[in-house]
DNA sequence: ACATTGACTTGTT
DNA sequence: CAACAAGCCAATG
């Protein structure tokens, strides 16, 4: 996200080498897509390190989709799980301008826009 | 080096 | 549905 001059290039050198792996999992969300911090851990190699993915949407911040990245709440069903709730509304407004939409109880449906990494041998 | 913290997840009571 | 517990891992003090 945001340009990718050689600045980013630096900042991504810099990230620890999870960090790094994070970080590759998530610029490759596609827009309207999301996936749930564990999912990012798992497809990062990282287990079930699911804290360590949302810690590091903090580092991260704008240099990647954050917003694509949300809690689990249920079986196929994902949440806004950011504390902060400026945060928080930020994140779902801009979920909802890409078009995911939310179900009253604030859910988004993972079968719907759920994004799934092909994992090697596409 | 040890303890605590945190945008988490899943299972059990 | 609420409360707990265990698991995972980098950052911070």
């Amino acid at each position: 996200m945001r340009r990718g001059r050689k600045n980013d290039d630096d900042f991504v050198r810099a990230l620890s080498q999870s960090y790094r792996k994070i970080f590759d999992v998530v610029v490759r969300i596609p827009r309207g897509r999301v996936m749930t911090y564990g999912q990012v851990a798992r497809a990062a190699g990282l287990g079930g390190a699911a804290r360590l993915a949302g810690y590091a949407m903090r580092a991260l911040g704008e240099r990647v989709p954050w917003q694509r990245v949300l809690g689990a709440k249920k079986k196929g069903i994902a949440q806004v799980t950011i504390r902060d709730p400026l945060i928080g509304s930020e994140q779902r407004r801009l979920l909802e301008r890409e078009g995911v939409r939310f179900s009253l109880a604030g859910g988004v449906d993972l079968a719907r826009y759920g994004h799934a990494p092909r994992r090697k041998t596409g």
